[in-house]
This record gives structure tokens, C-alpha cells and sequence, in this order.
DNA sequence: GTAGGGTTAG
């Protein structure tokens, strides 16, 4: 084409006799109509080409507005379009996927306005295209007009529409449309169920009896065989928590790909069923298919395994894969590893992944917010922010996210007013709405800093309804406040928006305990029981040679427990010499002070504490990691070790970490 | 001609 390519008009005659497309639409194509109302009219910036041909009957341009918007020249291409008298489906097409490839949305409508003029809305392929387009845009009232102006709609018609009310989260209406389908005797192909499936997560609220009844119509109509399905269904049941359902129908499969199993381990890994997603990880090695090989999407969970076991040389060993792999092309592979490494404790290695990174592969929006929310889970609330400048500087627009990390970074770090600055920079500086998970963590913020009642206020002056992380966030202010009243406020809302939750009756119960109103606690206590849920139990493991130990209160498994009680025993003896006074007062009433203190005791963070000094080198940074808060007495007792002992001692709790040494803590007490 | 799994937070 040489030089054509700057000047496609003066060049379209020279082309169009050489090109070998030009045949007229066939017999079998849509009706034309060339009436000048059909004719294309286009925004006023679209001139006519430098040498139109006004007399010219049988101009065929189509060949080259193809060619041209297969090069991008969407610009060209319908300047070439508005003299074309017969455009092909052909063109039609090219046209639509140049629109949707550019999102030129204002073009997409001057070619459907042509579309529809010239009669192509018979033709159920482009129409097809047309809403897929739409789709593309998010216009949902565009795609649906188009469905409704085709009179004749194929399969691919009804899955086009199906899967645009998916994407856009109307899971009610894509609903109704399946229905609708079933009621017009639409034979549902294995597309449609994908989509169907898709939608009881996206209806509100999510259906899972829904989902058991579309699986039921999967199973009869015999789309158990066919991999794409089966795998939405593990996804679909892995989304609403059902980890057994979606264990059950993966090994049901027949036939399991790389996709498959990826979703199985992604399934665990997001449940936090981190043992199991690397046990499955394992199994799918075994296999030792030629035809199933970890790619990037599976390492991505495999690492958030690691992450969440806090599994730092299970995680290298998984890095040294990836490495092996060269998935460390791929930008969302190492934003899972810069977030693995922070969650390890060990922020150096992640810094070194994000500093390099750039090298190989560019840096994305992820990667900064890993690492903002890296420096914030250890309380570096100012490496935080310095990081989020760094990144406005270099040009990256922040997400909804990036203001999680930081303001929950702000909040670790007690910095109340810089959170509130960049709460309120969100709209004005970044134009982005605060949602319910940045109110979450502002009235945390507040919270914490004991401004219970302007965090209250705030609550009250959302646009948004608060959902169950303010609410939330507002009980976990209460507890450390001893606030009875605004916890109950918090209460009555959380128990009507998931009831489910035993962690808030929990923390309910501890603030009456604290209060010692045991009447209180007891009636929070027998609700719990009633509802038929339990108290998480504390568990706190430690990875010592490669290998991890978990403790929990009652433990008898461990081969070295009586040697861990024993130099426990003796750690408190001396700390209570030098002054340290166990804290019982969150321990629930009617027992003791020695019973109380008992219990206290046999917290499994203190297990993995002595567990750790036993087995570990001076030298050593003692890593323990646990599922909850960590409590008020073990936070004390291991700030004492830290001095006593002359070690470091790094612990991840369900919320951040601390730094424990020479008898502080990184979180200054304020967590 | 359409489709399945993934990164950051809570």
C-alpha cells in the first residue's frame, strides 16, 4: 500500500479497481433502500472526501473502509462510508469492531442510525455485533433496541442481549430474559446457561437457590460434558461461598483443562481455604498432563495461598516458579508477589519486585495499590501516602482502592487528619465517589482515635446506605472505646444485614463483658446459640524450617506442646516479676480469676510465641501469624518477650501487622 | 459469530 496509507481518499481510486471484493450484495442479502434519508450523515467535522464522485453509481468503496478500519482509520473509513452506496455486512462488521476497539460511541450510533435505514436489522449476525458493541459501551437501552428491531432473533440475538445485562451487573433482567427465553421455546444453547449461571450472582440479591435450580436445567439439558459450563458453575458456586458445591461438580467433570482447575484452586484461595488451594495445586501437578500446565491465572491464586498462610518460603519456592515459567511478564503475577512478599512481612522484597519490575513489564494501577496497602498493613501510614504522591506524579489515576489502602493506612498509622484530607480529595482532586468501604474506613479512622460521635455523624450524613463494613467499623471503635450504646446502634444493624456473622455477637458480648453486665452477655451468648453459630477459633501458626505450625487454646497434637507450656510458664512467671499483670477483662464473666487467667494463657499466639523462641536461631525474626485480632494480653506479654528475650518479633493479625521489639510495638498500642 | 479461571481492599 506504501504511501496510500496517508492519503486513503486520493488513493481509493487507485485501489478499487484492483480489489478482488467487489462483488454487489447477493441475491440473499438484507433490502436496500437508497433513499436520500438513508443516506449516512455524520457529525459536522466529517467532510466529504477530497474527491467524491457524486455521479458515480456503482461506488464501492467496502473493500478499502474495511482495510482501513482493520489499520484503526476509523476516521477515514467512515469518510469513505458516507459516499458508499451498497455497503456489504462485510463493512458493516468491520465498521462496528473498529467503533468498539476506539469506544467512538458517537460513531456507533451514526452507523446503527445507518444500519437500521438501510434495512440491515434483519440481518441477525450484525445486529448481533450491534449489541455486543453496546455492550461494550455499557449502553443498555442502545442494545436493547437493537434486540427489539430484530425481528428475527437467533441464539446468538438472545446470548448477545443475555450477556449484556450480565456484564452490567442487571442480573434481575437478564434473568427475566432467560425466562423469557424458556416461555418463547428459545432452545437454550451452552452459552446461554454460562450467562444464566452468571446472573443469580449479579441479581440482587444473589440467588443461590437460583443457582441450584439453573444447575438442575444444566444437568437435564446435558450440559454437564461441556468444560466451559461446568466451569462457570465452580466459579459461580466457589462466589457464593459454596466451596462443597463447587467441589463436587469439579470432580464430577469428565473433562478438566487448565481453566478448570484454575478455578477450583481460585475457589479455596478466595474462600480461605489456603491449605486446600495449594493441596489442589499439588494434585494438579500430579497429573502430569502435558495438557495442563499452571499458567499466570493459576499462580495469581496460588500466591494469594501463600499470601494468606503468611507462607514466606512456600511463597519464594512459588516465585522461583514463576521465574522459571518468565510469568514474571505478566503484570498482575508480580502484583500478586509485591502483595505476598508485604503480607510476609517482608515489604523490602516486595519493594524490590515493584523498583524492577519496570524493566519487564509496565507498572499498572495494582501495583502501586499493593503497594500503599503493603506500607499500610504494617503501619507505615506515611510511606503510604508518600508512595500515593509518587504515583499521582507519574500520571496513574487512582482507583476506588488506592483510597482503601491509603485511608486504612491513615487509620494504622493515627493519622486522622491526613485521612480526612484525602478522604475529601476523592471527589474534588480524583473525581471518584466515596463508597461504603471508604466510610468503612473513615468511621474506623475516627473510631479508633476515639471520635465515636463524629464518626457516628458522619454515618449519618452518607448519601449511600452504610453497608455492613461501616456498621461494622463502628462496633470495632465500640470495643476499644467501651462504648454500650453506639455498639448496640451498630448491632441492630449488623444482625439485620448478616446475621450470620458470629464475630459481631462476639464482639457485642466482649463489650458487655468488659462492662461486666454478665445478664447482657449471657443473652447475647444464648442469640448466638439459637442462630446455631460458633465462635471462630483462635488459631496462630508459625513457619519454622519451611514448615508450618498451628496452634490453637486447646492443643495437645504438637510432639513439643508440654515443652511450649513449660517455657511459657516460665516467661509469665518472670514478666509478672518485672510487673506484667495479665489483662482478663474481655474474658467472658462467671468464672474465676484464676480460671479466667487460665484461659488467657492458653491463647494460641502466646503456643506460636514460645513455640517459635524454642525453634528458631537468636538471629531470627520469629514470624507468627494469627486469624483474629490479637489480644489486648498477648500484645502486652509479647512486648515484654521482645525486650526480656532481646528478639524481634513480627505478628500478623486479621488486620495488620506488629513489630514487636525492645518491649514496643510498631502500632504503638493503637490497633 | 458468543463463552470459563486471575492481581490491589474489606
Amino acid at each position: 500500500m506504501g504511501s496510500s496509507y496517508a492519503h486513503p481518499f486520493l488513493s481509493a481510486t487507485i485501489f478499487f479497481p484492483k480489489s478482488p471484493n467487489l462483488q454487489l450484495p447477493s441475491s440473499s442479502s438484507p433490502p436496500r433502500y437508497h433513499s436520500l434519508r438513508s443516506r449516512f450523515c455524520f457529525h459536522s467535522s466529517f467532510q466529504s472526501p477530497a474527491q467524491p464522485s457524486p455521479t458515480l453509481t456503482t461506488n464501492n468503496y467496502n473493500h478499502l473502509i474495511q482495510s482501513l478500519c482493520k489499520q484503526g482509520n476509523l476516521n477515514h473509513a467512515l469518510k469513505l462510508f458516507s459516499h458508499e452506496l451498497n455497503p456489504t455486512q462485510h463493512t458493516y462488521e468491520s465498521l462496528i469492531l473498529a467503533c468498539s476497539r476506539q469506544n467512538t460511541k458517537s460513531f456507533a450510533l451514526a452507523i446503527d442510525g445507518r444500519l437500521a435505514a438501510d434495512g440491515f436489522y434483519n440481518d441477525p449476525f450484525l445486529c448481533t455485533k450491534l449489541i455486543n458493541m453496546y455492550s461494550h459501551f455499557g449502553s443498555l437501552e442502545s442494545a436493547r433496541k437493537v434486540f427489539d428491531g430484530t425481528p428475527e432473533k437467533t441464539i446468538f440475538v438472545w446470548n448477545a442481549l443475555l450477556k449484556t445485562l450480565v456484564m452490567a451487573e442487571k442480573g434481575d433482567e437478564a434473568l427475566s430474559l432467560f425466562s423469557e427465553m424458556a416461555h418463547n421455546g428459545v432452545p437454550f444453547d451452552s452459552f446461554s446457561y454460562s450467562f444464566a449461571l452468571k446472573a443469580c450472582l449479579a441479581s440482587s440479591p444473589p440467588a443461590p437457590a437460583l443457582l441450584g435450580q439453573i444447575h438442575n436445567h444444566v444437568i437435564r439439558a446435558g450440559f454437564v460434558s461441556r468444560v466451559h459450563v461446568v466451569t462457570t458453575l465452580v466459579d459461580c458456586y466457589a462466589k457464593i461461598g459454596n466451596v462443597v458445591s463447587a467441589r463436587t461438580v469439579f470432580d464430577e467433570m469428565p473433562h478438566k483443562n487448565v481453566v478448570s482447575w484454575s478455578a477450583m484452586i481460585a475457589c479455596y484461595a478466595k474462600n480461605g481455604r489456603h491449605f486446600a488451594a495449594l493441596e489442589i495445586f499439588r494434585e494438579m501437578n500430579m497429573m502430569r498432563d502435558p495438557e495442563i500446565i499452571p499458567n499466570s491465572v493459576t499462580m495469581i491464586s496460588v500466591i494469594q495461598a501463600c499470601a494468606g498462610l503468611a507462607a514466606l518460603n512456600l511463597g519464594k519456592v512459588v516465585h522461583g516458579y514463576v521465574l522459571r515459567r518468565a510469568l514474571n511478564t505478566i503484570v498482575s503475577v508480580m502484583n500478586a508477589l509485591i502483595s505476598l512478599y508485604a503480607k510476609c512481612g517482608r515489604l523490602d522484597l516486595g519493594q524490590q519486585i515493584f523498583d524492577k519490575m519496570i524493566y519487564i513489564v509496565p507498572r499498572n494501577v495494582v501495583s502501586w495499590n499493593s503497594m500503599i496497602s503493603g506500607f499500610g498493613i504494617h503501619g507505615f501510614a506515611k510511606e503510604s501516602i508518600r508512595i500515593f504522591e509518587k504515583m499521582i506524579g507519574a500520571g496513574i489515576s487512582p482507583s476506588p482502592i488506592t483510597f482503601v489502602g491509603l485511608l486504612g493506612a491513615c487509620s494504622h498509622g493515627g493519622l486522622i487528619d491526613e485521612g480526612r484530607r484525602l478522604f475529601d480529595s476523592m471527589h474534588k482532586e480524583h473525581n471518584l465517589l466515596p463508597q461504603s468501604e471508604h466510610y468503612a474506613c473513615m468511621v474506623d479512622l475516627l473510631g479508633r482515635a476515639g471520635q465515636l460521635d463524629e464518626a457516628a455523624k458522619l454515618i449519618e450524613e452518607m448519601k449511600i446506605e452504610p453497608g455492613q463494613t461501616v456498621w461494622g467499623s463502628l462496633l470495632g471503635a465500640c470495643r476499644i472505646h467501651g462504648n454500650i450504646e453506639l455498639a448496640e446502634r451498630a448491632c441492630s444493624h449488623l444482625f439485620a444485614l448478616e446475621p450470620w456473622n458470629a464475630g459481631n455477637y462476639i464482639l457485642l458480648a466482649d463489650i458487655y463483658a468488659e462492662a461486666k453486665l454478665c445478664e447482657e452477655v449471657r443473652r447475647v451468648k444464648n442469640l448466638l446459640e439459637e442462630r446455631g453459630l460458633h465462635k471462630l477459633q483462635g488459631c496462630s501458626w508459625i513457619e519454622v524450617r519451611k514448615r508450618l505450625y498451628s496452634f490453637v487454646s486447646v492443643d495437645e497434637l504438637n510432639p513439643q506442646i508440654e515443652q511450649v507450656h513449660a517455657l511459657l510458664t516460665e516467661l509469665v512467671k518472670q514478666a509478672k516479676e518485672i510487673g506484667y499483670v495479665p489483662n482478663t477483662k474481655f474474658v467472658l464473666c462467671d468464672l474465676e480469676h484464676e480460671e479466667k487467667e487460665k484461659i488467657v494463657m492458653g491463647h494460641s499466639e502466646k503456643l506460636a510465641l514460645a513455640f517459635g523462641l524454642i525453634s528458631s536461631e537468636k538471629i531470627d525474626v520469629i514470624r507468627i501469624t494469627k486469624n483474629l485480632r490479637l489480644c489486648e494480653d498477648c500484645h502486652e506479654l509479647t512486648k515484654i518477650i521482645s525486650k526480656y528475650m532481646n528478639r524481634k518479633i513480627l505478628v500478623r493479625d486479621v488486620n495488620r501487622f506488629h513489630h514487636f521489639s525492645d518491649g514496643f510495638c510498631s502500632c504503638m498500642d493503637y490497633w
